[in-house]
DNA sequence: TCGTGGATTTCCGTTTACGTCAACGGAAGT
DNA sequence: ACTTCCGTTGACGTAAACGGAAATCCACGA
């Protein structure tokens, strides 16, 4: 009976490490460029619910090749929340121009997956054919 | 009447930079790594044909976040002309595993995509209730 | 009080994918 | 012959995204 109060509100950056497969300096790295802001208590590090989604999103979007940049963008997207009709018109437009990117990444990497399954389908006929004359 | 003949077969390094819109260095550097390898008058470059589509192919697979190597894998996939049984259960083997890679990753980017789109209805209906207060 | 293990900061190193000179070459027009 | 225009080969520079080692800090238990 030490902490299990408050259920587990925050967790170290040494849980998330093996909790995400990464290292603490990829966690300080996405904190120096702006991407997450976890709490101190002293100097270490906590990192909240919150912080864990976010994780979560960045690696996704690392996974797919978007750049911290990038990915800063869309979590900005995310973290909006306008009142005003001129901001909320400037969310909605960049939200959908990176719909529409990701629209055309998605065929693209259709397309790919079409030439490849073509190409498995290619061999996979030549190989009957090698098999059948082999018998 | 000096270079009609034989139809355009060949493409100098401008052509292609112009064509595609990349640097010169970059061609040097796709041929630097193995991902092209041009023919030559002198020390001159020439692409052919062939190598005209593997630039569009890098190129679409650089647009993906996809890395130089990675692409050569996929660009010896589509090379890949096997004789003996072993080699095409290789090929093909490989062909599937990039495809199983890419479906998982087409899968993440429609996840990415309903979240945004979710994110731009519910801005919409905010707007929308907002101007009709306005009024 | 000491040490020990974990966390932090600092700073330099590394990889990838090119960018950017610098120096030179060869063909073409004048 | 001279300039102009690609083109070439080094060789070094750079931005992004961390890796890794060294030094420091610090709470906690024996």
């Amino acid at each position: 009976m030490e902490e299990e109060a408050s259920a587990n509100e925050f967790w170290e950056i040494t849980e998330l490490t093996s909790e995400f497969d990464i290292t603490a300096r990829t966690l300080r790295h996405y904190e120096e460029v702006g991407l997450l802001t976890p709490r101190r208590v002293g100097n270490q590090r906590l990192y909240s619910a919150r912080d864990r989604v976010r994780i979560r999103l960045i690696l996704r979007g690392r996974r797919l090749g978007f750049g911290l940049p990038e990915i800063q963008e869309m979590l900005d997207l995310y973290d909006a929340d306008p009142t005003e009709a001129t901001q909320l018109h400037e969310v909605i437009e960049r939200g959908e121009a990176k719909s529409q990117q990701i629209e055309a990444q998605i065929e693209e990497l259709q397309e790919i997956l079409a030439e490849l399954q073509e190409l498995s389908t290619r061999m996979k006929h030549r190989l009957a054919m090698i098999t059948s004359r082999e018998e």
